[in-house]
DNA sequence: CCGGTTAATGTAACCGGTACCAAAGGAGAT
DNA sequence: ATCTCCTTTGGTACCGGTTACATTAACCGG
């Protein structure tokens, strides 16, 4: 026991940082620290009086439990991480508002990672993938074979907005059907000749949506264009491409991949003279807050759902839920405004 | 030796999921643990035959060093936290994205934490702060006696949109000189009566914001309001406030907190028949995308700026930066859009 | 052929918790 | 008074890495 005591020899106490340990708590109680754990975790197998004795001396010494060393010994990290491309745009922000808020509430930590464009973002993912009890990997930000690497690694990932893969679970949102009802929509307002902005091999929800709107365009009868104009997701593609629209000649509709594209591509066209929806009609995705505010028609998505029911399928995967995975989808809604036209009602009901 | 392989008695290794860790990368490769964390590492003083050994044993075992057990033995996290009020809307983002932009770079993860109003919001800031190695906190998430003890425990600290506290670090975005030239311009433009809206107590950028708008209104002999209209930063407290200005009478401009609050503002006087900016001004603050779109007039703010440079204000801290705590303000920007009314240019120039 | 270096590797003690198992002590039963 | 049984507590082996220190082997000049 005095050995014991000649052991630890307490370097100068005088206001160093020294750390507070479990071991600091139990001799200043005169408990062994299985005691004071079990006191930390609340064990009913505490005597009162004892537990008094050991809050007493957490109290005193301002210990508090490192979360490292419970995490080695409990072997899981009680954190989740999420994985975007970019979290610029108001797009993903919502989707991570309802990712952490959920998390926040079953007890887990958000870790975030944003790939960009980095080439190590894989290697990035992967560290990530060390750190957490779960993974949710948003779009096209990793390879499969990383992802794949990870799910046989025991990390329980969820897909969001991506193309499933073996073994993981998936939230997406609906793409063909509302891409078809923005176009049978245009359709009863007279509209004909259409055009898709963006680029299928982007994204899996744009290549969806380039489907959904040559299938309703095919089955009207009316002209199905061959390619999509190309572009990325930002404001300043969508000017790039009012550009080329005006040299090449205006159709009667600009459908768009996601909002920013069709605001930046509306304010460039208006900048060149063209009006909108006077003489091209113009639509997004993802109804983000500019879009009211320009009056533009939409595709509404539920982003906010979409990370919190991520959230919620790792935290029964990580609970043990050994289940088949699961693929949601969730359901859009067409938002109609201004930009495409006004709508003759009286046309149709 | 025969009993140390007694001991440790692999259970069934059909394709179950034991976790590999150092010691059976050693075993594999013939050598001893410090060799393979030296491997590791990439020390020098591992032979090139030994270290190939090794890596051929990390890829057969696909090998995965733990992230918990190495932060344990270094005694670092290799992460940092972001504490927010709440993560919705555009402007929060925006930080989050500078912040762990520059945070991945330097390598370090990002954890969020966004507190919305929960009570538990003290001890989740609190819990956070044992699993980083430095915090940065965005505005009256927490308490300052959280703050404080968080500081004292050792953690760095930066503080963003605050107002300063004892051993942290801070950053913040120019008030009082933004609200003036606001003021000034409205006043150029023949504007006089004017109110603000948006709760002092709330943040302390409002606070400065509406002394900064009370102190240009008096010094240019205006009258100035004896108290501000209370708000959110909501659109919806904005159309609650629109709905009190109709019955009080409108002044002629109507200074906003915010842009959500200003945009909401407005959209629901316009539904009360109340025309912006002919019967009456609206400004906002932060310059989010919808102000754009909206023709709002507002005040710009660095918000990436602001969080880019609060994680390096971290890492030289983590670093072992002991210089006396900085506290950065960041400049802003008028920008004059359509809603405080058509400027008269020749009026003043 | 030998003491002194230097390079390469092994041993084991940490890091800060958790939890299994054994042991001590008191109450109640016989 | 003795024997169970139950409550409470202590000792200690983990969790999975890092690293100080010891050890061994090879190489050097004299």
């Amino acid at each position: 026991m005095d050995n014991a005591e000649q052991k630890s020899p307490q370097r100068r106490r005088t206001s160093a940082r020294a750390t507070v340990t479990i071991r600091d708590v139990a001799r200043h109680a005169g408990v062994s620290v299985a005691t004071v754990s079990r006191a930390l975790r609340g064990s009913d197998l505490v005597h009162p009086a004892t537990r008094e004795r050991v809050d007493a001396a957490i109290e005193e010494l301002r210990f508090t439990p490192s979360q490292l060393g419970r995490s080695l010994a409990e072997r899981r990290h009680a954190a989740n991480g999420i994985v975007f491309p970019d979290l610029s745009g108001p797009y993903y922000a919502d989707v991570v508002l309802g990712y952490e808020e959920v998390a926040a509430t079953l007890g887990r930590s958000v870790l975030i990672l944003s790939t960009h464009n980095r080439e190590s973002a894989d290697e990035m993912v992967l560290e990530l993938a060390g750190r957490v009890d779960g993974l949710a990997v948003f779009g096209r930000t990793v390879h499969d074979d990383v992802v794949a690497e990870i799910v046989q690694r025991g990390v329980p990932v969820v897909l969001m907005a991506r193309t499933e893969i073996e073994g993981a679970d998936s939230v997406r949102t609906e793409n063909v059907a509302a891409a078809a009802s923005v176009v049978e929509h245009l359709l009863a307002d007279g509209h004909r000749r259409m055009s898709f902005v963006g680029d299928p091999s982007d994204s899996t929800d744009v290549a969806e949506r380039w489907a959904g709107f040559r299938g309703a365009l095919a089955q009207s009868g009316a002209e199905v264009p061959e390619r999509t104009i190309p572009a990325g997701f930002k404001e300043d593609d969508g000017a790039r491409v009012a550009a080329d629209l005006v040299a090449d000649g205006l159709p009667d509709v600009v459908v768009c991949a996601n909002d920013e594209l069709a605001l930046g591509l509306s304010v460039a066209l208006a900048e060149q003279g063209v009006q909108v929806p006077g003489d091209v009609a113009v639509t997004g995705w993802d109804d983000v807050m500019a879009a009211r505010y320009a009056g533009l028609t939409t595709v509404r998505q539920p982003m906010r759902e979409m990370g919190g029911r991520a959230a919620r399928m790792l935290d029964a995967r990580i609970s043990g839920d050994r289940s088949e995975p699961r693929h949601d989808v969730l359901t859009t809604q067409l938002v109609v405004r201004h930009s495409c036209g006004p709508h003759p009602k009286e046309a149709h009901r």
